[in-house]
DNA sequence: TTGACATGCAGGTATTTACCTGCATATTAT
DNA sequence: ATAATATGCAGGTAAATACCTGCATGTCAA
């Protein structure tokens, strides 16, 4: 996984529209996407191309039409990789700034 | 929460080094936190200055020093609210798109 | 076959962003 | 008090980004 690219992708708001209106119903066309976005189809693209670079959304080709597919696998990796290192830490981090801020008052 | 500001905040790999650097050692200052980044004071404090905004760190002044804190609840209610959707439909996302490519192949 | 439809490709532009330098301010230590 | 230290603040620039328009290609249906 390559985390800077899938974070990148995620820090925009349209993408992550995107990967909600495939969460609602996977396998949607071009087209189909780009009715719930308000913007030019080609724009879209090129949201759904950095989508697909970070393996967020893999694509097939049916005649004209090309279906989007979230891949939930990278998101969690990066739940994996990133959030429980924090999330292991969670308490004694309140704990360490808790302290912290005590000890100022005295 | 700010969604967009938690996302954006982590889709920056200097960012996600300072929550790291914070991770191994809560409460370090500027200039600690400056020592292990390849870059000039002022641009790590806009750094900093983004996570702050995005309530992932939280500051202390003590003296005329600058400490730094983790906040973990926003990776928290990221992963809450963004990641375990799609962790739940993860086997039947898969599912999907395995159908719709053995579909093709037929 | 031909027209309609779905998508691909190639630039162009305005905004955002990630850096920088230079100087100011506030705190500590001698 | 003064020098060293830690940080704040104010721009300035080059690259990345998020849009756009215009045209080309490929597929389906009448």
């Amino acid at each position: 996984m390559d985390a800077d690219k899938v974070f990148k992708a995620l820090g925009d708001p349209t993408r992550r529209r995107l990967l909600d209106l495939l969460c609602e119903q996977n396998g949607q066309t071009l087209g189909q996407l780009c009715d719930h976005l308000d913007m030019a189809r080609q724009s879209a693209t090129q949201h759904l191309d950095l989508l697909e670079a970070a393996n967020l959304v893999s694509t097939v080709k049916r005649g004209r039409e090309k279906l989007h597919f979230i891949n939930p696998v990278p998101l969690h990796e990066v739940y994996e990789r990133w959030v429980r290192k924090f999330e292991r830490q969670r308490l004694s981090l309140l704990h360490d700034l808790k302290q912290e801020l005590e000890g100022e008052d005295q």
